[in-house]
DNA sequence: TCCAGTCAAAAACAAATGTTTGTATAAGCT
DNA sequence: AGCTTATACAAACATTTGTTTTTGACTGGA
């Protein structure tokens, strides 16, 4: 029994739209296709139109919001030119991702264990790229002295978690606005890489006796 | 049919053993009490002589670890005199219990969303307890010159952030042992909160034109 | 030796859950 | 108008899952 106006490009981003929010709020295997269902405004068998199986809708959503993250990155990080520009614009998207656009973002950090192998893989595969492009900003400003960085890959490390830790407390409707969430972020971010101020009075941030000295 | 040589306590033992690293695994949704009753060696609705439910199970570990948590702050890091030194001890203890020590510290930052109401209050409760050593730390630091923080708030969720990530990636077996990774992370706490170095010579970290000038 | 209490197996149940199937109506094209 | 395809409902199924109940053997003390 087809219903009136019934659209199956539209119901199917409700799916996805649903589902995502559902999974971000109480986890893949916390949720049930009949809950899903009835937040679409369907019946159970109906949502199968459009998924093959449970596990299909998670790996579509995660690989759809990584392939987007990937894109966001290469659009507006890789297109500043110096690595300290590239840095701040990581963390802004990094962060406008993780509050309030999209609850698929939540889900790529928490949920990839309940992915199937496979489908893990090609996750996961995903994930490292994006990551890689923070590694290698660290890497450039590290060369060009933007950055003082004993051990680049666990700096990469803590700012991933820094930022992501986000998404855990960030109320969108709260008194804090996101532009200056991320400005204090992107403070953090640039005392962790230990970068040169823009003001020129001040020295280079040297903390205690390990830090390299530079030039 | 009683086994023999089974004895009570030993059996509660292995089952919250099993449990914790069960769920840190799999997700409370995730597993399963027969695949819980398999690995601590007995039948599924033995589990019942220990636990009244599921949910009960799930609070039980989270309350002792918490607890747990909480009483090593109080024995170790409020012992330390100065917020450098105590902030130092508060990363070397929130990195060990979230590597290699306990895996019920991780299901203490994942699986509050699987804890009913009621048992969510009481969990969070200790949960900001726990935070608010933290903050006060950071607080004191501020107020003695020996950070320079512009919102002590973020600043704490930026470093519970950091800190907590670690046991998403961190491998136990690895070639990184976790004194060596403690002092990274202790190092980039310190940058974080624009620590003053021993190093005389150093000026203080100072970033940007945002940067509250001490003193 | 006997007894009370401890501990676990075995079986069963109701509810929940992912998935399949058959069917019927709507939409859109010829 | 008629035909094909798209879309959704309704019902059902086989499993899985948390939980309860019953039974009986083991343990330690009197």
């Amino acid at each position: 029994m087809r219903t009136v106006g019934s659209i199956g490009e539209v119901t199917e981003q409700k799916i996805y739209a649903a589902a995502a929010e559902l999974i971000a709020k109480r986890g893949y295997e916390g949720i049930n296709l009949r809950q899903l269902a009835k937040d679409v405004g369907v019946q159970v068998g109906s949502l199968y139109n459009y998924i093959s199986s449970k596990q299909e809708l998670l790996f579509n959503i995660l690989n759809g919001v990584m392939n987007e993250l990937i894109d966001a990155v290469k659009a507006t990080v890789l297109m500043e030119y110096t690595p300290t520009a590239q840095l701040q614009a990581f963390v802004k998207l990094h962060i406008q991702y993780h509050t309030n656009k999209l609850p698929a973002v939540v889900i790529a950090t928490s949920e990839l264990r309940s992915l199937e192998p496979e489908n893990y893989k090609k996750i996961v595969r995903l994930r490292v790229e994006y990551e890689t492009y923070l590694r290698e900003i660290l890497r450039k400003g590290c060369e060009d002295g933007s950055f003082t960085i004993e051990n680049v890959r666990l700096c990469e490390y803590a700012i991933i978690g820094m930022l992501t830790g986000v998404c855990v407390w960030y109320n969108p409707r709260g008194t804090l606005p996101i532009n200056k969430l991320t400005n204090y972020y992107q403070e953090f971010v640039m005392r962790l890489v230990g970068a040169e101020t823009r003001d020129a009075n001040a020295r280079p941030t040297v903390v205690r006796a390990k830090a390299v000295a530079r030039r």
